[in-house]
DNA sequence: AAACACAATGCAAACGTTTGCATTTATTTT
DNA sequence: AAAATAAATGCAAACGTTTGCATTGTGTTT
């Protein structure tokens, strides 16, 4: 059993009959110690169970070798991805990642930023919740100093580093497919485009159909908080009342399923009767039948960059950092639910 | 634009004349500090745009209140799903969680035990990975006195509290009810019996069959990385050379996936010809036609119930504690997979 | 009016490291 | 052999809080 209390380098200096300054400059590797010293002082380390006290030493360096990370839910797929990504860099750099989740709430976002500034992180990641507008809490970021990377959901009110997918590319790649397709018919789903994704993913599909001289006015448009149950309900109503579209594109994967659930209760055949296609290639999208035709964003990738960018702006001398973006082109999957059989 | 310098508590004293005991303890709320003082610091902190330095106060105060978590992977729906079980309980009682990823690996977990014993962090949640056999890292967790609470994947090895899933009676209560749905010719399929939970399940299913007079000998078992694509393989190769079962008993949703998509190249009807059940109630088990009938771990509960656990160590004044267990009870999800129509 | 209680604040040490500078000891140069 | 250099370690301050105890000032009791 140990002692009730922790074992610090004044300890094994004491037992060794040194200073705590040369302990830590043993534990540490430092060039003026003397091997034959540094393997006595590891030897004491171990033999007294010594672990560094980590608050100490963040505390005298003045910072922690740690990044902070806030995403609006771990238990989604594509962030958890992007925290792989992330750490994939961050951790063979020799940081920590402490991960928070702002539940889609803007007040819990900025608690997260307010223990992050006070744990004096190097550096954070972050992705805006969905309510998020006002950025004065980023801006308090910046005055602290501290390197800021946003991914996903981004803003552009400050100067600040981002990672961004191309969702108005994407959707236009999809959107393009549907047409060729020879559907000409269509309903778009999304969710508020108050939130600049849905809104790219919009834009993108308004540019593909007026590039083809279609008119995204006349077309159907459904904005909801982007889930299953949402989609299903809307899908369910509007089946009840109107004449079905040629295809629905969904700019969420969930969404498509909702439509297809709703579609199919009414006996329409996917993709014969009806196409839908989703975004976001969530891992159930190729193990539905039919397999859903969406776009797959590399979400470890946008960890990957979003690291990147910020390991640059902490290693950094300059203090005035030029803010850069990195856009990823996703990538559109064909798959069952918008090719027609060919015997059609 | 700020200083160069983080404000602190003597900033805030300089400017108001007091000095920073008072500041710190006006910050804390502390009762003998006037609700005038209070005041005053608290509206100069936001003018100064101070943020407590938690390293220095953590420091001081001996601990941090801070809880390590670690799972062998976060993009699981059912770690995730544990981790948000966890961060309701915690988050209100006052604690930040630092999530950790051990990959699997045994090496990394204990990095991670490092690192979070390092931080002083007030208590420790683990899964452990699948490697791990010798549990030296947790007994020195126990060694610090750190409160220590296992989920999931435990060990017995050490005394300490835990929480699991009763996965023999999960599995139990799926082979009465696929009994009782009148098949009679099983195959088991799981993930290596090794791990704690592949075995618990296959004691399940093997007692159930027993206990209704079928002999589990004479039944197909398949045991293989639980994917699908190593169940499709495998599946693929089998209805090739034999009569297919009645049904599949997969111990994993994923292995159940991939023999249902074997099944359905086969052209064989599920559940009329076949019958596939899986474990875990993975998101898609209930998107996917037909629906998949399954068992929920209420991965939620895992987190709250660790989350408590930890809790009242943490918070027990006694040095000693009595660790203590608590075991959850999955429940079967019945599902279009394994109940034939009515029309039979 | 002296003695007391009480509320509010100040003083100073402590938490466990790190690090610039000073010191000692050993080695090399003149 | 004295002086200069190099190598290894020690000294002490600092990081920003918190907190037990001491001090001050104000109002209350005898």
């Amino acid at each position: 059993m140990v002692s009730k209390k922790q074992t610090t380098i004044q300890d094994i200096a004491k037992a060794l009959n040194i200073t705590a300054s040369t302990v830590s400059r043993a534990m540490n590797d430092h060039p003026k110690i003397s091997q034959a010293t540094k393997n006595m002082v590891i030897e004491k380390a171990r033999e007294m169970q010594y672990q560094p006290n980590a608050m100490a030493s963040n505390l005298r360096k003045g910072k922690a070798n740690t990044v902070g990370m806030i995403v609006p839910r771990i238990n989604r797929h594509f962030f958890s991805n992007i925290i792989n990504g992330v750490e994939s860099i961050l951790n063979p750099a020799g940081y920590n990642l402490i991960i928070c989740q702002s539940e889609e709430r803007v007040s819990k976002e900025i608690e997260n930023v307010k223990t992050l500034i006070s744990n004096r992180v190097s550096g954070i990641l972050m992705s805006l919740s969905i309510e998020t507008q006002d950025v004065k809490h980023l801006q308090k970021v910046m005055n602290h100093r501290i390197p800021l990377v946003l991914f996903d959901r981004v803003s552009n009110k400050l100067p600040i580093s981002c990672v961004e997918n191309d969702d108005e590319l994407g959707a236009y790649d999809m959107t393009i497919h549907l047409i060729d397709q020879g559907y000409t018919n269509f309903m778009w789903m999304g969710g508020p485009r108050n939130v600049f994704i849905y809104k790219n993913r919009y834009c993108g599909y308004k540019k593909a159909l007026e590039s083809r001289k279609l008119k995204p006015a006349q077309m159907q448009i459904f904005e909801g908080h982007p889930t299953l149950q949402v989609a299903l309900d809307f899908m369910r109503n509007y089946l009840e009342h109107n004449k079905a579209p040629d295809v629905v594109f969904a700019t969420s994967d969930y969404m498509a399923m909702g439509a297809i659930q709703a579609c199919q209760e009414k006996g329409l055949k996917i993709p014969d009767d009806i196409a839908v296609a989703g975004y976001a290639n969530e891992p159930f999208s190729e193990l539905i039948s039919p397999k859903l035709t969406t776009v797959e964003q590399y979400s470890e990738e946008i960890g990957k960059a979003a690291a990147r960018l910020l390991l640059e702006e902490m290693l950094s001398e300059n203090d005035e950092v030029i803010p850069r973006k990195t856009i990823l082109r996703p990538r559109l999957i064909v798959r069952e639910s918008t090719v027609k059989s060919k015997q059609e």
